[in-house]
DNA sequence: CGAGGAGTTGATACATCTCAAAAAATGTGG
DNA sequence: CCACATTTTTTGAGATGTATCAACTCCTCG
């Protein structure tokens, strides 16, 4: 649904009709599907196209030479993958698909001419990149200062505010989840029966319920206290965090 | 020195008389002298330059909401902070100087004319971005799936490589490196005390000489086992690793 | 209904942290 | 160039967060 990277872009700046049904086209034309665990693209080879994810969850990961995994960001619904990375040839990393996947394929030339075409799309589309830079230096900074369970934590109420931006928290506070502690843990540097424990722990709290591929967080205020999330590097409009807010309000786009 | 933005531009592609010295005359505008720990600009602030580090190290770094501080990346001689940030608006994190600095304030326009007027400039200057990221996502993996002895060695070898890459390490393989162990823990994201313990091991094994802001790598090819370092994320032109090589061959290029 | 993946549990080991203080290096003003 | 103040590095010892190993249970799905 390319819906939820027009509801993402208009945190930058709204779009008109003719932009968002630009959108629509650029990821009409060529769309792939994929299993879980399958690859995008793998580590050394040349990126041939910008994908971006329609359904379901993937990662950007690193295999170390001995053979440890490291996820460095998931991509949910409306992301866009490399949008740049063929200026540097080779991948220095793999994308693959958490769930079943589809993704539209977007030749770079494509990219080109809409971004030529729209400037404000264009710059909507750096404005994108760059707060993707800004979750890897948060990450980064999960990793090198937070415990154990500020990370879980703190993962957690990234994924769900971003699932809450695109618009794919229902009114229960719940979102879809496909994450399996083996892939939390590989993106947080723990071990799974510790983020097995941690989960625990919130859940013990009454902070979330977590079962079924679904988050639903129950106390979101609570939750980003414990992880010390503070929200503003995602760039997003609404900033509050108190309570899960008012999930109709997230239905005000078009449903394109 | 430019000279040393010179030297790293060239491993993406060899640069015109006429580039170098639009590069030189960029840096010779305005330029700013900052001592250690001063900022160069805080979180919240807004971007008003790209800055180009000339001489000293400087650093990217955040303060959780709780004070616990993150260093997310380490400027060398040749560096440009921020090339795109302006997009994004507010700084959500700070650069400071780790070393008495000098910096080139440029700005966005000057660069952006620049760009225009030499194509392939243009795509170096992407290229660099590209590798600076490349460098974020193998910190992540670092801290991710590292130990804390490996970090340790693998900092020190990017380092280093990166030190050699600009022609500053000299002809017995010692570079400047005024990084003191309290920054390096804040970056590693481990403590002090350990940080302190592993860099004896380290200089116990007969791997490196680190004392009075200087840092010399005895043996680069056990460091780089003993880190699992694997230098391709930094696209450089030589990939060798094998010993510290011939550092006469760093001076070949002309020295501005 | 069976099989494999995912989640959970308990027990033990160890890497790393914390606290506290000394030693060494570095910078500064007289 | 010395004396003092400050920062940085080093050391020791005890506390603890997290990893590891191994087994078991519970799903999910064909």
């Amino acid at each position: 649904m390319v819906v939820h990277l027009i509801r993402k872009l208009q945190n930058y700046a709204p779009l008109s009709e003719e932009e968002r049904s630009a959108l629509q086209d650029l990821s009409n034309r060529r769309q792939r599907v994929l299993n879980s665990r399958d690859d995008v693209i793998a580590q050394g080879e040349r990126p041939g196209f910008v994908n971006l994810v329609l359904e379901g969850f993937a990662c950007r990961y690193k295999i170390l030479p001995d053979g440890r995994r490291q996820i460095l960001s998931f991509f949910i619904p409306g992301d866009l993958c490399d949008l740049h990375n063929e200026v540097l040839g080779v991948m220095d990393h793999s994308i693959g698909a958490i769930s079943p996947l589809r993704i539209a394929q977007i030749g770079s030339d494509e990219i080109e001419a809409v971004m030529t075409r729209f400037p404000r799309l264009s710059r909507a589309f750096w404005w994108n990149e760059l707060v993707g830079e800004a979750i890897t230096r948060e990450w980064l900074a999960n990793l090198g200062q937070r415990t154990g369970a500020e990370r879980v934590a703190h993962l957690l109420c990234e994924t769900f505010v971003r699932m809450r931006a695109i618009g794919l928290v229902d009114a229960a506070g719940a979102c879809p989840f496909p994450i399996t502690q083996a892939d939390l843990s590989d993106a947080l540097g723990i071990s799974i029966v510790h983020t097995n424990r941690m989960l625990q722990d919130l859940r013990a709290e009454g902070l979330i319920v977590l079962k079924g591929r679904a988050l639903q967080v129950d106390d979101l205020g609570a939750l980003m206290r414990l992880a010390n999330f503070e929200p503003s590097y995602l760039h997003l409009r609404r900033h509050d965090g108190e309570e899960a807010g008012d999930p109709a309000e997230m239905h005000r786009e078009t449903t394109a």
